[in-house]
This record gives structure tokens, C-alpha cells and sequence, in this order.
DNA sequence: GTTTAAATTAAACACTTGTTTAATTTTGTA
DNA sequence: TACAAAATTAAACAAGTGTTTAATTTAAAC
């Protein structure tokens, strides 16, 4: 598949992406679509050959998008217990910037088993995953970390809170008083941050 | 609103449970529903007005059927740590048995601010958060939890968790080498509920 | 400047959606 | 049995969906 994409197939992917994260992939027609970007509603089967194709390089052109920070983070020198926290740190960082996508990533196709939009997605998890292990095993290998954790279970925590969160916002924005959508972002990297990383590290480090 | 429902609704209740579990809400026509349940495509807008209003029947058959085994919990003779254990053992079985009705209120309409349809969700939320706080409060007048802990923060890593693993199912079906849906839910109801018991009572005992 | 390909358009297409209608059957009651 | 209310039905409705068509405009190449 192409990976290459011209500007105005850029706008429409851009606009599609809002309308998707806003209002879901069903909800949003290629009508709404064709009307915020302005174009015409054959231009999306002109350039991209149907809704769901369009879906595809959507994704394609999100996650080719995505550098591999995290796999360099395991070869920085840092503690294991600082490797931790940053790699939280770039986790929530990261989907914060891509939320649209990864929102839809994780729960409108998250059930589907067709492998042909999956694959970039596991790939993607499966890399993160190497990574992961990388930093905990040294961490591991200097008896600061305990053994017996499950690695494959640490990212479940660590994204499932973060998109719990985000996506009960209504919920918890009355719940902590947070009158702003600013403020939500920013309780998000700073009080949420530090919940996640001291859960984990708590997780890593604790003696029972 | 009436929360007593005849067969036939329930009967349409529950087939639309699954259906909106399996498919999504909006990805689930009426016809869908009346041809599954063997009935007339009418029945549904006859019995409950429209599909909306078939949803909020849903939540609220399924949120009155949930009893408060929650704040009994609290007033049980326990010492915090068990207290913990069990809550999450409870959330856990809870949501398992009600999978279906959970996911679409987690996530078909967690953006949306739609009063009327959360209203119900809130208060089961604010329950939960209370009696949270009461055990939490007790393992800290005891000594034994730290007090910088945000309670709110706790219920999304708990659901969190939970959620996107069983949202990500074929990924780590795969992943763990859990070959039938039996192991998957068995894997569940042992490694996942124990790495989460852990993870929270780390997170409340561990002093950095 | 003409030709050829790409881009864009409005309209139509075939289909599905949720809902309503009006007629018919079933059920319960007096 | 007769009547009235409830349940059920097939059909129609209006609106929206994704997609395709065929005509037109724009752009590029020669």
C-alpha cells in the first residue's frame, strides 16, 4: 500500500480523523467529511476507493508517522527506575498527540480480528513490548526490580488508566472540579502522570 | 421511568445486549435486533419508543439488577488489605458477568455529555468512589496505607486495566499463547485479577 | 494552441436506516 | 358470545448511507 499521500489527501485525512475521534467511525459520514474539507463527497472514493480504505491510510499514515523514541530510550544511559518513568512519560506524551487515532485504534477496531488493519497496530505493540522487557530485565539483572511480574501486563495498566480516564472525561472533570478542558489536559500530565509512574514503580519495586 | 419489565421486553433487552456488545450500538440495526429476538421490526419502537430509548431501558434494567455487594464490603470485619483484595475481586466479577452493557457504557457514550442517559452510571460511580474511600480512609488511620494516594486515580487503573485487556483480546489471546476463549477468561480470573491486586496494593503500601 | 490526463462536480443509484401507519390477530373480560 | 384492549403484522415512509456515473473544469505536456 501507498505510504505516500498528496496535500490534499493529507487535509482529508487530517479532518477525517477529528470527525472520527469526535463522533466514532459509523457516526461520521463521508458526507460530513466531504463538507468540512470542503470537497466534494466522490473525492473521497476518488482518492482513496471507499470509507474504510480511507480508514486504512488513515492508520498507515499515522503510525509510519510514529518515531521508535521508546526504543531508544533502552539504550540511554539512565537508571532502570528513570527508564520507567520515562517511558510513561513518552507513552502518554505520545497518544496524547495521536488521541484521535489511538482512540480509535483501541476501541473501534480493537474487537475485530481482520488481521489486515490489525497488523501495523500489532507491530507497533509488539515492538513497544520488546522495549519494555529490555528496561525491566535490567532492572531486573541489578536487584532493584522484582521477578515476578508479568511484563506483557504492565502496558494494560499503564494505557488502560491513561484511556479510562481520557475517555470518561465528563465524568471526572465534574469529580475533580476541573472546570477547563486546559485543566483536564493538565491534570492529565501532571497528577495522572505521577499516579501511573508511582503505580508502577510501586508495582516493580514492592516486597510483600 | 418504569424499571419493570414485561417477557417479551426482556427478552428483546437481553438479545439487544448482546448484539450492542457484539457490533456496537450504532453498528446494530432494529432489524437486526427483531430478527434475532423473532419479532416484528414495530415491537421495539412499540414497546420502548425508539433504539435510544431501547438503550436506556438496557442500563437501566441492567444498573437496578446490580445489588450494592460494594458498600456491604466496607462494614464487613476485614482488615484493609483484604478489603482491597475483595473489591477488586468484586469489580472484576461484576464487570465480567455484565460485559456487554459495560462496554457500551464505558465506551459508546463515555464522550458524550448526554445527561439524561449517565445519570444512572454516575450514581452507581459515586457509590463505588464512597465506599472506596472508607476503606481507604481505615488502612490509613491503621498506618498501613500511605496518605498521598488520589483516590479517585485508583477505579480507572483498576477498570483501566481490566478493560483494555479484555477490549484487546485477539492481541493477547496471541500474545499469551491462550488458545480457546476459556483460557483467555480463566487467564483473567487468575493472572490479570492478581497482577491488578498487586499492583494496587503496592501502590498503597510501598513507601519510595 | 492543441491534446491528454487529472481533478472536480452534480446527479443518480441502490441500499439501509429508524419510525409510523393502518389493518389484522390475539387476548382478556364482562 | 360479544366487546374492547393489547399485541402483532406487512407495508410504506422519509431520510440518510456509501458509491458510481458521466459531464465538466483544470492542469500539464508536447
Amino acid at each position: 500500500m501507498k505510504t505516500d499521500f498528496n496535500e490534499k489527501q493529507i487535509q482529508i485525512l487530517l479532518i477525517a480523523e477529528t470527525l472520527f475521534a469526535e463522533n466514532g467511525f459509523e457516526r461520521t459520514s463521508i458526507r460530513t467529511i466531504a463538507k468540512a474539507a470542503e470537497i466534494n463527497v466522490a473525492m473521497v472514493s476518488y482518492y482513496f476507493g471507499s470509507k474504510e480504505k480511507l480508514l486504512e491510510a488513515l492508520i498507515l499514515y499515522r503510525t509510519s508517522d510514529l518515531k521508535i523514541q521508546i526504543e531508544n530510550l533502552s539504550h540511554e544511559e539512565l537508571d532502570p527506575i528513570e527508564k520507567i518513568d520515562k517511558l510513561i512519560e513518552l507513552y502518554i506524551n505520545r497518544i496524547r498527540c495521536n488521541k484521535g487515532i489511538y482512540r480509535i485504534l483501541h476501541f473501534e477496531f480493537s474487537s475485530e480480528e481482520e488481521e489486515d488493519k490489525l497488523k501495523i497496530l500489532n507491530q507497533l505493540r509488539d515492538r513497544n513490548l520488546k522495549s519494555l522487557e529490555t528496561i525491566i530485565h535490567e532492572g531486573q539483572q541489578k536487584g532493584i526490580f522484582r521477578k515476578d511480574i508479568i511484563i506483557p501486563l504492565i502496558s494494560p495498566t499503564i494505557l488502560g488508566t491513561f484511556f479510562h480516564f481520557s475517555m470518561n472525561k465528563p465524568y471526572f472533570k465534574k469529580l475533580l472540579a476541573l472546570e477547563t478542558d486546559e485543566a483536564f489536559e493538565n491534570y492529565i500530565q501532571t497528577k495522572l502522570k505521577t499516579h501511573i509512574q508511582q503505580t508502577i514503580k510501586a508495582l516493580l519495586i514492592y516486597e510483600s
